[in-house]
DNA sequence: AACAGTTTGTGATACTTATCATAAAACAAA
DNA sequence: TTTGTTTTATGATAAGTATCACAAACTGTT
C-alpha cells in the first residue's frame, strides 16, 4: 500500500471532492489557510472489490476517507477467525477508531465494492487540531460519532436472535447503504456471519426461510426486500 | 443529581488529585494558565453503591471522571434488558463515547461500589479545546483509548463460549480491576451476566463448575482464583 | 465449452444455551 | 428473631444454534 501512495503523490491531486468531510472539517472553520497541510499532502488511491487496504500491524501514518465505494474493517483472531466490525461508506472516516491511540493498525481494512479512499498524513491532520481549535472540535465529534456507532451496532446485534439479526442485517443494506429495495449485495453469505457473529449456514438457512415466507426475493447476491413491514417486526421481535 | 451538583458546587473544590487524568491533560501541556476553566467548574461528588450517576436522556453537560470506586455504563432495550457496556475504574473517562456527538446521554451510569466523580463542565472542556491545541490532542488520545477498549471487549466476548466468557470476566477483575486472586466481586450473577450476554443461571453454573473442577473458590460474592492457569486455557480455548 | 474452485443451498444431527421450576442461602427491614 | 425479598444454586427440559455432509449453482480461467 505505501508504495501506491508514493506512486500516486506525484500527481498532487487537489482538495475537489464535493461534499467531503474534511471539507466540512477544515473550510467551514478555516475558510482562509485552512487547507495548506491536508491538501498538500491527501492522496487519492483506487482499490478493486476484494483488494486489501489495511493490514493489522501496519505503522499508522494516514488517516482514510472513504471517498466512494464500500470497505470492511475487521479482526482476525487468534484461530483465523474473522469477525467484521464495520462497513463504511462514503464520507465515513473509517479507522478514526485506535489512529490516536496507537501507532499501528489493530484491525484489518478491505474493499467490498470499488472503492476510492482518500489518505492524510496523520502528522498534518495533528498539526491541525494544535493550529486549530474548531477543526479539533469537528474532529472530536467525528471521532465521537463513528465510535458510537459501532458500540450501537454490537449492542443491536448482541439483543437479538439469528432471524432478527439477518432481519437488521438486510434492513441495513437496504435503508442505510443502498437506500433502495433492491440491491445486489456486496458481500458474501459468510461476511455477513461474520459481521453478525452467527454461521454461513444459518445466515443461508434463514435468508432462505425469507423467501419461502414471501419477504424478499433473492437472485444470488441480488436481494428484494417484498416485505418491509414483516421484516421490520421480525428485526424487532426476532 | 443536576441538584447535587449545584449544592456541592459551592464549596469550591480545587484540582488535587493525585494521578487525575485531568492533571495529566491540562498540566503537561499547559504548566501555567491551564486550569483555570476546568478547576473553576469541577465537582466532586460521591455516590454509594448502586446509586445511579447518569440516566439516559440525560443533557450532556459534564464530562465525567472516576477518582474513587467502579461505575457501570449499561443500555436498557426495549423490552428492559440491561446490557452492561463497560466497567469503568478510577481514572478512566467514562462516557467519552458521545459526549461530542450527542446533546443527550444515551446510555444510564450508576456507581457498582462506592465511588467519587469528578464532574466538569462540557462547555469549559471545549474552550480548553479551542484554545489549547496540546489539550485537544491528549483528548483525542482519551477518547480513542476509550472506545478502543471497549470495542475490543465486544470482540473478545463474542467470540468465545459461555466457559470463555466466564473465564474472562473472572480474570479481568482480578487482573484488571483488583489486582489480586481473592476479590469481592461487585456485581451480582445477573450483572455478570449481562456483561458478557448470556443469562443468569448459566453464570451461576459455569462458576460452579470452576469450583467443582477446584478452579475458583467462591463464597458468594467473594472469589478466589486457585488455578490461574487453568482459567486462562478456558479462557482462550473455551 | 469445460474445468476447478468457490459460494450457495438443504437436510440430518449433535451440541450449546435458554427457559422453567424449585429450593436454599443471603440480605434487608420490622 | 421473624418475615419478606432478592440472590444464588441446581436440575430437567425445551429451544436455539452449530456442525457435518453433500449437492447444486455460480465464477473465473483456460
Amino acid at each position: 500500500m505505501e508504495e501506491q501512495i508514493k506512486k500516486k503523490a506525484a500527481r498532487g491531486s487537489i482538495c475537489d471532492c464535493k461534499d467531503c468531510v474534511l471539507r466540512e472539517l477544515m473550510f467551514i472553520h478555516v475558510p482562509s489557510s485552512g487547507s495548506k497541510y491536508v491538501c498538500k499532502s491527501k492522496v487519492e488511491i483506487k482499490f478493486n472489490k476484494g483488494e486489501n487496504i489495511i493490514s493489522s500491524g501496519d505503522e499508522i501514518k494516514n488517516m482514510l476517507c472513504i471517498k466512494d465505494g464500500l470497505i470492511k474493517i475487521y479482526n482476525i483472531s487468534k484461530n483465523n477467525k474473522e469477525q467484521i466490525i464495520s462497513i463504511a461508506k462514503p464520507y465515513d472516516f473509517s479507522y478514526l477508531i485506535n489512529i490516536f491511540s496507537n501507532n499501528y493498525y489493530k484491525y484489518n481494512i478491505s474493499a467490498i465494492e470499488d472503492s476510492t479512499i482518500c489518505f492524510i498524513s496523520i502528522d498534518n491532520i495533528k498539526k491541525m487540531v494544535l493550529e486549530n481549535g474548531s477543526f479539533a472540535i469537528s474532529l472530536l465529534n467525528k471521532l465521537s460519532v463513528a465510535s458510537d456507532k459501532i458500540i450501537n451496532n454490537f449492542l443491536e446485534i448482541n439483543k437479538r436472535n439469528l432471524r432478527g439479526r439477518v432481519a437488521y442485517i438486510l434492513l441495513f443494506f437496504s435503508k442505510e447503504i443502498y437506500k433502495s429495495s433492491v440491491f445486489i449485495l456486496p458481500v458474501s453469505r459468510k461476511e455477513i456471519a461474520e459481521l453478525i457473529d452467527m454461521t454461513t449456514e444459518n445466515v443461508i438457512r434463514i435468508m432462505s426461510e425469507f423467501r419461502i415466507e414471501d419477504i424478499i426475493r433473492i437472485h444470488t447476491k441480488e436481494i428484494e426486500i417484498k416485505d418491509f413491514k414483516r421484516l421490520e417486526i421480525i428485526m424487532e421481535k426476532g
